[in-house]
DNA sequence: TTTTGAGTTGTTCGA
DNA sequence: GTCGAACAACTCAAA
């Protein structure tokens, strides 16, 4: 008796078995061969960002692991996605390959490209819907064309269907009797080594049986849904807290999908209504809205990580200026709220959502440096780096996004400091030279006494840099320079 | 086609 | 110290 034909499953940014609709109907169809293909040249996409090739090292590996339990093994391949797996459905005699859909750009065209290739050679391409609540064909004004203003779009997704309720992971996979070669992972290099920069990473994705893949992904929603989500709307803007899901790089690689982040914390908030207790589900799910509206907005302006999605931003009066992006970057700005944040990014891959938009807006504002500088450094650095959620935020932190916010609003984040961080707790944390200071100075320490200065062992300029921008200053020059652009899109 | 109401996350100033 | 208003105009979405 003859083995039926294996069906490739191709693993992109859904790095999970459970609710996996290409998985779940390929396995329906007899053995199945799963395949990550890592491109680093495709043309058009950007290559994995420094930090997230730690993150996706894992999250293979889990996945891997995960894959040969159930008893399909998954197979690593470098090289063009869509000629890879060509190559691969002829050499094992496939019957076709089956993937979610990825809304990027670059990676939609690479599935054009292999739903042809396939086509061709009389196989079956089926592509799936995975990693969006809702599609973006589906969710458009009524000109057809993708929502600008975030309010009418999640308006419209919530009177849209309810996105579907997630399935469970299989069982059992079968294998096809002969698997195919395939690369070893530690030979992808996507760990660091010369230097392994990553110990901060380690440390704080790592402990408690969290951490990238599946399982990890798991265990941190459950202990979201338990703790944090029911005071979510308050606390998550707070970096001195634990008030957020922390959830955005297994959302990223698709170690979960919204699917079943939507439904547990619906469950969860239905829980908590019957014990009469407050919700927050609803501030959450907005934020995934915001994760949908960024999706949708980059697969139709494909050009939103690199240019103004509004027109009188191109002739914007950006400065250049290496030493300060430099101090931006290493968290050297001496503005202790921007610096604290800029040093946990560097340290763990991820950084608090009230302290990005702090720290975006410094750059843009207080620098005047182009947003492309932000959101390039963001790309390498986060462990979460999503190119929609990427462009869409710093473009709107620059104004020249999609619901933008208003020219005139410039944080203050010397303000911001003492707003989110009221005891300096997250200042502390990730600028230890500014510790021991009090409270009252530990978000201005330029305006400290020297006598306090000294006791708290502070040597301005030397253990921490003076403010390099004056605030006010700063402030009537991005005003000046936000004026310069006003009006229509004419050069 | 025209009109109308509205738009994530702030800061500063002056009463 | 607290509070409300000003900061601008533009563009989007829908009736």
């Amino acid at each position: 008796m003859t083995e039926p034909a294996p069906t490739i499953v191709w693993f992109r940014q859904d790095l999970r078995v459970a609710d996996n609709p290409a998985l779940a109907a390929a396995a329906a169809l007899g053995p199945v061969l799963p395949i990550y293909v890592l491109d680093d040249a495709a043309a058009g996409e950007r290559a994995v960002g420094g930090a997230s090739r730690w993150w996706l090292h894992h999250s293979l590996d889990a996945l891997s692991r995960r894959l040969a339990k159930l008893g399909a093994p998954l197979v690593l391949r470098r090289g063009g996605a869509a000629a890879v797996l060509e190559r691969l459905a002829a050499e094992t005699g496939a019957r076709g390959v089956f993937w979610n859909r990825v809304y990027e750009p670059a990676a939609a065209a690479v599935e054009r490209d292999l739903a042809q290739r396939l086509m061709r050679a009389g196989r079956e391409a089926r592509a799936f819907s995975a990693s969006l609540l809702f599609e973006p064909e589906d969710i458009v004004t009524k000109d057809g064309r993708p929502y600008q203003i975030f309010t009418p779009f999640w308006r419209a997704c919530l009177a849209a269907p309810e996105p579907a309720r997630p399935s469970p992971a299989p069982r059992k996979l079968a294998a096809p009797r002969a698997v195919p070669t395939g690369d070893r992972l530690d030979d992808w290099g996507l760990l660091p080594t010369k230097p392994d920069w990553a110990g901060g990473l380690r440390e704080a994705w790592l402990g408690g049986g969290m951490g990238p893949g599946e399982a990890g992904a798991a265990r941190r929603l459950a202990a979201f849904l338990d703790d944090a989500l029911a005071r979510y709307g308050g606390d998550r803007d707070r970096p001195d807290r634990d008030g957020t899901s922390r959830l955005s790089s297994h959302l990223h690689f698709g170690e979960l999908s919204p699917h079943q982040l939507w439904h547990a914390a619906r469950a969860a908030e239905a829980a908590r209504d019957d014990a009469g207790l407050p919700g927050g589900a609803e501030a959450y799910l907005r934020q995934l809205g915001w994760r949908e509206f960024s999706a949708h907005l980059l697969h139709r302006v494909p050009s939103l990580p690199d240019a103004p999605l509004r027109a009188n931003f191109a002739r914007f009066p950006w400065r250049r200026d290496k030493k300060a992006l430099r101090a931006w970057q290493r968290g050297l700005t001496g503005y202790p709220l921007v610096d604290a944040g800029m040093r946990e990014l560097w340290a763990t891959g991820w950084m608090h959502n009230r302290v990005r938009m702090v720290v975006a807006s410094f750059l843009v504002k207080h620098l005047l440096l182009p947003w492309q500088d932000g959101e390039r450094w963001f790309w390498d650095t986060l462990v979460d780096a999503d190119l929609a959620n990427n462009a869409a935020s710093w473009q709107w932190v620059a104004g020249s996004g999609a619901d933008a916010a208003p020219y005139f609003r410039i944080f203050n984040p010397t303000l911001q400091g003492e707003k989110f961080d009221p005891d300096g707790a997250y200042v502390r944390r990730w600028v230890p030279d500014l510790a021991r200071l009090p409270d009252r100075f530990v978000h201005r320490p330029a305006e400290a006494p020297e006598s306090v200065l000294s006791d708290a062992g502070v040597a301005l300029g030397k253990s921490y840099p003076r403010p390099i921008v004056e605030h006010a200053a700063a402030r009537s020059r991005a005003l000046a320079a936000f004026a310069a652009i006003k009006g229509s899109a004419q050069a």
